[in-house]
DNA sequence: AGCATGTGAGACATTCTTGTCTCACTACAG
DNA sequence: CTGTAGTGAGACAAGAATGTCTCACATGCT
């Protein structure tokens, strides 16, 4: 096997296994090297030869879950036409990650002492300038705080993977489900 | 010491320990034994008298923020006046209980296997029942499902309560921004 | 004083997870 | 065929957390 063909398919491979973990520690976020390994269908040994430990993976889980948010993030193209629409993109770009979302969400509790990764600041500057601009329009009432609605989608999308995970709401009503309830609340307007 | 009074003073004990438990694990949700303890002011071998172990302390926890949470339900009168109310009355008389909750909210993606605690269907039933009958009122909209309004402020009062550690939002705010949110949406109404 | 109770400190074995290493096996290229 | 690279299985030690136990000390009652 030749040097170059050597490396692309370690990256395959990687990159398949680090799917299956996030899979995995999505639904059980205290899975052992060994359960992850069984779930990639790898042995542990070779799961170490990709990430040298366990917090290597959980790192290489956070620059995953930071690549799709930033994906999302253009896909959905925040800064054109109206901001609600712009959230709705938002929301239905990153629905696929919101699994691997809700476990470093979580699991970012645990990295107290030590500095969060220099990307998460960037996603959120990039929300809550898309709130911001939502303010400035006219669109979004001004007594919400940008900080406290980037929070807030962070924690309705926690919770929309969890219910959709758990069977109390249905996966395609998803997006719909934490738009609405963003933008628009639970409250009736008589328009 | 007399029989009853010993009761009665490990009783106040056992209370002012879970206390500060709470309050440690909602910020470092694996703190160990050892922590717990020396948070409580008290050494791990009298911790290990009043909670046989780890998970029975974590159930006791669970108790705890059961009790709490329906006591804040008694207080909040769910079935009185308009639904909106009392949803804003609930919030403010769980705040208290948030960070609790918050930590109970993640732990309990553990208790994969075993049947969850009875006392949360129940909790369940109750927040459910609130949001169906502000729909069967016309206050609240009908395509928000009451379950995924009850799992919504679910993650709203934790998203709510990290972002009051974590100083992105007064603490004063608390109540009215998750009300607000739930029910009003971020959306600016004409009217 | 004498006694009982609760506590803190620490030792100890146990268990779980991790990280490292070795060895045999397989696939494939030359 | 032969050597090389990657893998799986398993052994192994190290570390952390837990659960249990003992012992000395303090407190308060009789």
């Amino acid at each position: 096997m030749s040097h170059m063909l050597y490396h692309r398919l370690m990256a395959l491979d990687r990159d398949q296994v680090l799917r299956s973990a996030a899979a995995l520690l999505t639904r059980k976020s205290t899975a052992t090297m060994d359960e992850v390994a069984k779930a990639a269908g790898i042995s542990r040994a070779t799961l170490h030869r990709h990430f040298a430990g366990r917090d290597a993976l959980v790192r290489a889980l956070e620059a995953l879950g930071i690549e799709e948010c930033e994906a999302a993030l253009e896909v959905a193209r925040l800064d054109e036409g109206p901001a609600a629409e712009a959230v709705h993109r938002l929301v239905r770009a990153i629905e696929p990650a919101a699994g691997l979302l809700s476990f470093l969400y979580t699991e970012n509790q645990l990295f107290e002492g030590e500095q969060q990764h220099q990307g998460w600041a960037r996603i959120d500057e990039r929300l809550t300038a898309l709130f911001r601009r939502g303010q400035e329009s006219g669109e979004f009432r001004i007594d919400l705080t940008p900080a406290w609605l980037t929070e807030a989608l962070y924690g309705l999308l926690a919770s929309g993977a969890w219910a959709v995970a758990e069977g109390r709401v249905a996966a395609k009503d998803f997006t719909y489900m934490i738009v609405e309830l963003l933008l628009g609340g639970a409250r009736r307007t008589n328009a």
